[in-house]
DNA sequence: CTGGATCCTCGGCGATACTG
DNA sequence: CAGTATCGCCGAGGATCCAG
């Protein structure tokens, strides 16, 4: 390969100097972080794990359909564990992996960019907006 | 428990603990860098600026328009320049300002742990799927 | 309670045609 | 060459109903 496409991961991935695989998957991987519901459901399991309704519940706005969705994902992905309790009625627990809490770290300083830059950003808008 | 919820960006943004400003901002910020241009023509101005058509024949897929909606929406964030000649033909010189670079920090975190954890998941997911 | 299946709407995006 | 406007399609996602 090329000499700097190791130091800088921006050229491998983003720039296509690099497996198709890794590309693939690492837009997915961006594409699942921007989505509306993923962070918040990671967000919510942080502290513990937590039952269907109680996430529900507790992420406003979220619908029935997108909420299973979201958990089967991340499920597939290994980022959480379903944990179906053999009662009536049901009971399922969901609760953040390890792997799960891997991707808490990288998306912190992203977020953190965000807080920083807010207000910067906000005035380029004002600005052309006019 | 709450001491480190000022240490930890996460939980301010994500759960909810803060101004309804910086959340929203963050989730914009969020959707912006999983869409699926912005980073493509972000990378592509990172090694210097570069003109429309440049851009669109550079980067594999685009349509005209959304290159042009993507452009735009950087411009109007600050994180890119838009510079036209008065020239015959027209000419016009993209490329990314001070602002638009440190964007590429806090994903490059990011980038690196999906190629970091990449074959990790795969391998969760033909389990899943199994 | 959990979660699949179905229907239906709405908005994103590509294609195309048109201006400066 | 660069950019806008219009149209039409397709799929993501909400609402709802059914099953275990």
């Amino acid at each position: 390969m090329t000499q700097d496409t190791a130091t800088n991961p921006l050229d491998p991935v983003i720039l296509g100097h690099c497996a198709a695989e890794e590309r693939t998957f690492t837009r997915e991987m961006l594409t699942r972080v921007g989505d509306r519901w993923t962070l918040v459901v990671v967000a919510q399991l942080r502290d513990g794990p937590a039952r269907f309704t109680e996430l529900l519940t507790r992420i406003e706005g979220i619908s029935h359909r997108m909420l299973t969705q979201t958990l089967r994902c991340l499920q597939r992905d290994g980022m959480l564990t379903r944990t179906a309790y053999a009662e009536v009625p049901p009971r399922v627990e969901y609760a953040l992996t390890p792997l799960g809490r891997t991707l808490l770290e990288p998306l912190a300083a992203l977020i953190q960019w965000s807080n920083t830059h807010r207000e910067e950003v906000a005035a380029h808008r004002d600005d052309f907006d006019r």
